[in-house]
DNA sequence: CTTGAAAAGAACTGCCT
DNA sequence: AGGCAGTTCTTTTCAAG
């Protein structure tokens, strides 16, 4: 666990926002040279604090309008339970994010869906005959603000 | 709203799973050209259907290793009190996403912490003195997989 | 769509302060 | 740590089939 300073945490933002900006761009913004931010760049990704690099599709541009967020608890809980549970959800085309959780649900599921009535199939067909389903909770996102966190 | 090939949807699922990939190697791996790939890939920036790159950042290699999914439903809900909300939401450090919803809950926070007891300080001055907050539900991410989603 | 080529820019290396 | 200079690679654009 590296320590950074100002300027690290000052590219991780930067890079958090929008990765095409080059070493020699971002160098020239904070007073550095490309080389010199280059290294910063490589020294951060070596440990491990950039995990990797990825595109952003916009769900909305490919015609998937609906978002829903389900909590889902779960009626039978055995280790094999789990496993099959989180098997069959990764295996649902349109289930983004599967996360195993703490608290009043056990998975939250983020689904993305073409409107409303294509999201009533994916829940009918798909989540809700998920092995071991018990309570299910929806939230229909409306909008969504992303910032870029502690670093 | 362009209609895509399995190709591009190849491209995309590619580039979503690791954006570091240049064209020349997409290419060879899907049967093209390097120009012929480059070319669908700026279509698809083009397009919006790629809405930007971003690096992803490791918060457990950052020292937070703490994730929570916070519900909230406010005890005042009029066109002010949504947008005081949001601001003030956004304003905290360790609030990395800020989803306005559509349930039983009227926000959704994903928090970011050190450790639990870092989690608890948060809880308690920044999200409980967050203006119009009534009930809260917590949920603690144990693990996360990230799925494609439909293309 | 392809191949080939060329120019620009970014990534990377080695050396020096 | 940082800068400078140079090399290698990708990106980007073009021509021609």
């Amino acid at each position: 666990m590296i320590d950074l300073d100002d300027t690290d945490r000052a590219l991780l933002r930067a890079l958090a926002q929008d990765a095409t900006q080059s070493a020699g761009a971002l160098g020239r913004r904070f007073g550095l040279s490309q080389p010199a931010t280059w290294r910063r760049i490589k020294r951060l990704e070596d440990a491990g604090i950039i995990a990797g690099r990825r595109v952003v599709m916009d769900r909305e541009a490919l015609g998937f309008g609906v978002t829903v967020f389900l909590g889902v608890k779960l009626a039978t809980k055995g280790r094999v339970s789990l496993e099959d549970f989180e098997r069959a959800a990764t295996a649902i085309p349109e289930v983004q994010i599967v996360q195993h959780v703490l608290g009043l649900f056990d998975y939250r599921l983020r689904v993305v869906a073409r409107d409303i009535a294509d999201f009533e199939r994916v829940l009918r067909r798909r989540i809700m005959t998920l092995p071991g389903v018990g309570q299910v909770e929806a939230n229909v996102l409306l909008t969504e603000e992303r910032r870029p966190g502690p670093i």
